[in-house]
DNA sequence: CTTTCAGCCTGACGGC
DNA sequence: TGCCGTCAGGCTGAAA
């Protein structure tokens, strides 16, 4: 499940190889993703220069002279370098090669991901909340924008307008590291626990972001996934089994559809 | 305005 | 062993 640390992993993995460069020839071998991906899409970028390659909530934004690609990963995609001749793995849908030589190639099982073109702004930036680790997301806005909010503070810090990047994994352990209890009414937290939840919020994905940058280099030539899922997870798919802090039972309810897993010895 | 929920999709896993 | 049901999850857009 790519998070955001694992979007920025790969941000700082592929960047190098795309920026400044021009893109020979895209190759679209299964255009069904979330959205169709068009042969438009495909006729309009070949030829053109990337002029940057940068991320937005969990979406690359591919920076061109003429307008721009917006990637985003779904639940299963990844973005890889390849050797230029490498042999295609079941669900590569998109190969993009780069005038130096450069091969990328995305692979995506579930076909939750896009890649789409856009002349201007694209619509799914249009709404989003501040980046997490940016000084627009503070405790402040936390308060304010859950006043009369009775909805579950879980889904509040996942929604995309409060907040980006906070998936179901870093908001289950940012709540867990806070003492929260996740189904309790966002309207009804104080100023002062939203406080030590926004500092936890950015730890915990500050954190992640590092630990998959010790992997950068296996990531780029292809030879593995990025690290941080090898950090210790304290709550998420612990369902069942025992408190890091108190062994008491981790409890597992559903939210907004999601699993959420919680100590209710630890988290009020 | 708010909140909820179906749907998109495949692979992993458990029960029989 | 294989089949079948269930689950996982980000995000959109429609319904309530």
């Amino acid at each position: 499940m790519p998070e955001l640390p694992e979007v920025e992993t790969t941000l700082r993995g592929i960047e190098p190889w795309l920026a400044n460069q021009r893109i020979v020839q895209i190759t679209v071998r299964q255009p069904s993703l979330r959205w169709p991906v068009t042969v438009g899409m495909a006729t309009i970028v070949q030829g053109q220069l990337v002029l940057a390659v940068t991320r937005r909530a969990k979406y690359l934004i591919v920076e061109l002279e003429y307008g721009s690609m917006l990637i985003h990963l779904g639940m299963s995609g990844s973005l890889r370098l390849t050797a230029r001749d490498a042999d295609w793995r079941k669900h590569d849908h998109i190969e993009m090669r780069m005038a130096n030589g450069a091969t990328l190639r995305y692979h995506d099982p579930r076909r939750f991901g896009c890649w789409l073109w856009s002349e201007g702004e694209h619509r799914h930036l249009a709404h989003l909340g501040p980046e997490p680790l940016s000084e627009e997301f503070c405790s402040d806005r936390l308060f304010q924008l859950s006043r009369n909010r009775k909805m579950a503070v879980k889904p509040f810090i996942m929604e995309n307008r409060t907040v980006v990047g906070v998936g179901n994994i870093y908001a289950s352990e940012a709540l867990f590291r806070s003492g929260i209890r996740p189904d309790r009414a966002a309207g009804r937290i104080s100023q002062q626990r939203y406080i030590v939840l926004t500092g936890h919020i950015k730890a915990v994905l500050a954190a992640a972001i590092e630990q998959g940058g010790t992997t950068l280099r296996d990531f780029v030539n292809g030879n593995g996934e990025p690290g941080y899922f090898q950090q210790t997870l304290a709550v998420y798919g612990r369902g069942g089994k025992g408190c890091t802090v108190c062994a008491g039972v981790l409890k597992d309810i559903k939210l907004g559809q999601r699993s959420s897993v919680f100590c209710p010895n630890c988290q009020h």
